[in-house]
Order: C-alpha cells, then structure tokens, then sequence
DNA sequence: TTGAAAGCGCTAACAG
DNA sequence: CTGTTAGCGCTTTCAA
C-alpha cells in the first residue's frame, strides 16, 4: 500500500501493541508459551498483521549468531550431475536453511568467497587444504564425493572401487584389451580415482594400462566431441577397441563426434562411463555407464551437514552404491 | 592455528594497530584513499594479516543495508532448463553477489519464504501475483519467460509465438492434422502459451485444435512415460499422427515409452517438443524441437536486474528467439 | 587524518 | 507476565 515506504520494525508494531519490543520479538518468535498472556500475544498479533511486520533476517541474524544458511560449491551448475545433486541437498535441507550457490572451482582461486562468506555450513567438492584448514573449527564442512586428500574431514562418497572395477571387468570380459580413456580436465580426487582405478585392474588382468594417448577435455559435449575427434587418429592406430569416459557428459560428446566420423558405436567402438545421468538410457545407442547417483550424494551429505551443525561429531561416512548398468554402448570387439 | 577461538573483530584490529574501528573500515574498504595516511592503512593491514581478519558480512549488511544477494526462485533445479538457466544467472552476476536459490513453486504457497528473504533482487518464473504486489517498491524482481499477467512488471522472455507457429507449420506442412498434446502439469503462462499459440494456428488451418485427450505430466522422464503410455490408445483410435510436448523432458519420455510400446518414432508418430537441451540433439532419433536458451534467459534476466538493482528503470524487455531445430522426430505421417 | 558515538533491527539476560 | 538493557559487528556522520 504505501509503495517504498520505510521499512516496518519491531518498534512500530511494539509502539502500536503497547508493548515493548522484547515481547513482540517472543511473540514472532513463537516463545510466547507461558511468557507472555494470550490478551498480549493478540494485540500483537493485531499490530503485526496490521502493519506486516517481517522480521528483518539480516538483523536476526547478527542478533543470534546463526544465518540459517548453507553454501553448496560447484564448479559447474549447467552439468546435469551438479543440478541433481544441488536437488538433493535442496530436498534434505527443506526450508529451514537458505541455500546459497556458490559457483567456482573450490580446488583454485575464489577461496576468498568462500571462506569469507559466513554460513553454518559448507558442501565441497575437491575443496584445496586451505579451505579446510580455514574452515575447520568455525564453520561446519562436508566433503562430496571423494575424501579430502591427506585428511580425515567427514565426507559422503560413493563405492567407486566397486564401480570401476565392475567397469573394467565388463570390457575385458567382452574382450577389450586396448582401451582409451578420457578424462575430464580438472583434476579432482574422484576422478583421478576413476581412472587410477581402472588403470590398475586393466594392469592386472592385460599388464597394461589404457591404450593410446591420454585425453582430457572439459565435461560438455562439445569440449569433448572435439576431444574425442582430434584423439580418434590415434586411438585407431593404437588398435583402441574402447573408450571409457569420466563422465557421461565426456560421452555424450564422445557419441555425437563418432556418429559424425562414421564410427560405429557398438560396432567399431565400445563407449562407456561413470554417472547414469537420466539421459543415458536414451542416448543412441544407449549408454553403458556405472551409476552414481548424484541426488543421493546430496541428500545424504545435507543430512550429514544438518548433524555436523547441531554438534554431534560425524559417524562412519556413508558409502554409496556405485554399479554398472550395462546397456548398448558396449559389446566385444570386431574380430578383425 | 586457535582453532575454534572466538571470531576476530575489527575491535581487535583496531587495539593491535593502535587505531580506532572506523579507521579499520576504512581501510579494509579501501576508501582509506586521502583519508587514512599511509602510514596507519600499512599498520593496519598488518594487523588484519596477523589476525586472520574478515568483515563478518551479517554486520556489514545491517549496517549498510544491502544484502549483496540475488534470490533465483525456480520450481525443479533437477531440470537441465532451470539448471542452464542458473549457470547463465551466476554468469552474468559474477562474483559481486550471493546467489540463493529458493526451490519452490513461486505460484503457490511457500510464497512466504520469497518474501520474507530479504535479498537485494529476485528473479522468478511465474510468481504469484502476491508476491509482485508485496516485493513491489521494496525489491526489484525480475519476472521470467513469460510476462506476469495483469501487471507490466519487468521481465526477459522469449519470442514463443514464433517458435509455436514455426512448430505448428511445420507439423502442417508435413502433413499432420491430428497432433496429440501432452502438457506440463504446471499451468505456468509459459506452458499455457506454447499450448495456445499451437491450437490457435492448428485451429485456423484444419479447423480444429490438438487431437484426442489433453494429457498433462509433471516434467520427468518417467512421468511423461508414464502419461504418454497411457494415452497412447487413445490417441491412436483418434487418428493421431504427431504429438508435441511442452518441454523436451516430457519428449525423452515419449521417446522411451514409443520404444517400449514399439511405436516406432517417426515412422508411426512424430514428436516435437520446446526446449532445445543439450541432450536433445543426441536422443533416438534426434529431436525437432523449439529452441529456447534459458542460458541466454537468465543472464539477460541478471542484466535487467542489476539495472533495477541500481535504480535504473527497466527498458523494454529483451525478446530472446525462439526457433525451430529441425531434426529426425517428424516426418510425414504414414500415408496408410 | 583520526576518533567518538550513534545507529542498523533484533534477541536474550535479567529485573521487576 | 512484561520491560529494560546490553549487545551482535560494522559503517558513517560529525567533531576534533
């Protein structure tokens, strides 16, 4: 009603109540109970709806000592596996909590932001040692994915062992024995792990590793297409018979390049990779991937987060599952 | 070092360097400029080294007033289109911001949430005529995708009509007369409009609209699956030879479930949809569909809103395109 | 060039 | 049951 007009504080609705501000804040508060009479509580009421008083946040804020928010890092929004995480730790936090994104690269420059920006809690992905070590002791920090390098920092994970090895065996077990990977560009923990991985059970069972040059791309289909293109060459020359990706956006891109190089996937090339995002059970052909599910991650670790703010020390981390689901893209390979 | 030792303020600042805090502020400000002497800023700076200070943003925003923050308010973050949307907000708002990221249904309940957060601006599809009138004058809100109906509030969005008319000629063009539509559950004015515009141009040119019952989905893979599964029957007695759906998540679900039921796609039935994702390009076959950037969308709708945030009043509203990706989904109906 | 002091709006002891 | 008072940590006039 009256536009832009100075914002309502407790002090109005207190002068307008005939009460002090104290009550009108146990009032709002919901602290009413036994504190102050029901005749009271009404008038404040009264003046609140009245004058549509809000509480101020910010002055709340400063007043407690809490913020009722918390920072979720990632690197990369527009990948499906980060909006299905944000989802989940979206829906474990429910309204209680603000959720504040914060996009950058929590292993580089941009720490500044992050350490500076005052929440009660923190999700991270690879974030570096300084932040944890700036972080420790005043805010509350969850570790994604993979554990934080060289420290015993809570994190939720995913069996990722399980899945690579189940991966590499699948391949061999078709017959691939000269097989590419690539790899994403950033080198976070969870995917050096998946290649580290598979490299050694490929070790084992061939006694050697992946064949042909060692990729790395952005995880965009476009960033990877290219990648895949310039890499094709040589992989063919290697006597490459599969590619393995570190993620299925790599695939994605990995996909389209073949189809317009006139690869033929399963055909020429066995295509495979870690996170079963919705979208690969529709891929052409559809994609054969070990599934982590992302929205779990971060149910799981706001949950883990929301146990950490109240005090109470972290238990065992939780260990998600992370198995193959075998589709199309993979089949053994032509018997040249 | 001290681990969870009390907060280091600019009072404690101020005693080490032997200044007071308003000279603390204005050095850690950098307004030290002409009114702090060299001498006292480097013995204050030294001080804030030596104890690790931050400004606490909690206070610096209660006794500046501003937030610093960018509310985003979107109905599902699992949703590539609200995720690239977001990646494009976070793009244009850069470092200088806070990005909350509110999960809920702007026009229904929860609305309280939205207002009571009091942030510096606020971009939001569909919100609900409340939450107009009551951020009005107070703060600056963005509306996106479509414009908010009854008011001539701010907003970005795309030029819908023709990417409607361009789909619905297209469908012509080739033949269809009896098109199916399976819709988002959401009535949002984005969805009404692309239903409308499309029964309105099928109106004036075979004389009737969408063919068969009006099937609406949340916008999932599963549930369109599930919808299209369902209407399938009767969509076939009713002769139809096209569907279209309201956003290509609804699409993927069609193309999973057409497979499953052995409706071979384009063959049998063509599909069409809005959107225009990343993975729309590499689905079986390739989907025709609408393309809207909702990168595109949210950082021009930043842009509009750090003018607003200024001060500044709004231009007219950016129309971004909306144009038709022809791929393999339709082709001409079987001529049976 | 610097400091004192008055808020920003709210919460939480502590009295009464 | 209710009010007084003292902060929360910072910014910002206004004097000195």
């Amino acid at each position: 009603m009256d536009g832009a007009g100075r914002r309502v504080t407790a002090v109005d609705v207190a002068r307008l109540a005939q009460v002090s501000t104290a009550t009108v804040s146990l009032v709002v508060n919901g602290k009413a109970r036994g504190r102050v009479s029901p005749a009271t509580r009404e008038r404040v009421l009264a003046a609140v709806d009245e004058l549509g008083y809000r509480v101020d946040p910010v002055a709340r804020e400063l007043a407690t000592g809490r913020r009722h928010s918390v920072a979720l890092v990632v690197p990369d929004i527009a990948n499906p596996y980060f909006s299905q995480l944000t989802k989940g730790v979206a829906d474990r936090l429910g309204c209680g909590y603000r959720l504040c994104l914060i996009i950058a690269d929590p292993s580089r420059a941009g720490l500044d932001r992050i350490v500076t920006e005052r929440v009660d809690g923190m999700l991270a992905e690879a974030p570096a040692v300084d932040v944890i070590r700036e972080l420790d002791g005043r805010t509350p920090l969850v570790v994604l994915d993979r554990p934080a390098p060289g420290t015993d920092h809570p994190y939720v994970g995913f069996a990722l062992a399980d899945g690579a090895t189940e991966l590499a065996d699948h391949l061999l077990d078709l017959g691939h024995t000269r097989i590419g990977y690539l790899d994403a560009d950033i080198g976070t923990p969870t995917f050096e792990f998946r290649r580290a991985r598979m490299d050694e059970r490929l070790h084992a069972a061939v006694g050697h590793g992946f064949t042909g040059p060692l990729v790395r791309s952005r995880t965009d289909i476009d960033a990877a297409a290219e990648a895949f293109t310039a890499a094709w060459d040589d992989w063919r020359a290697a006597g490459v018979t599969a590619v393995v990706c570190a993620a299925d956006v790599h695939a994605y891109g990995v996909l389209r390049a073949a189809a317009r190089l006139g690869v033929h996937v399963p055909g020429d090339l066995s295509v495979a990779s870690f996170d079963d995002l919705p979208f690969s059970a529709l891929t052409d052909p559809p994609l054969t991937t070990v599934r982590l599910s992302a929205g779990d991650l971060g149910f799981h670790a706001a949950e883990l987060l929301l146990t950490l703010m109240q005090g109470t020390p972290a238990g065992p981390p939780p260990l998600l599952p992370a198995t193959l689901q075998i589709r199309s893209t993979t089949t053994p390979p032509k018997t040249t």
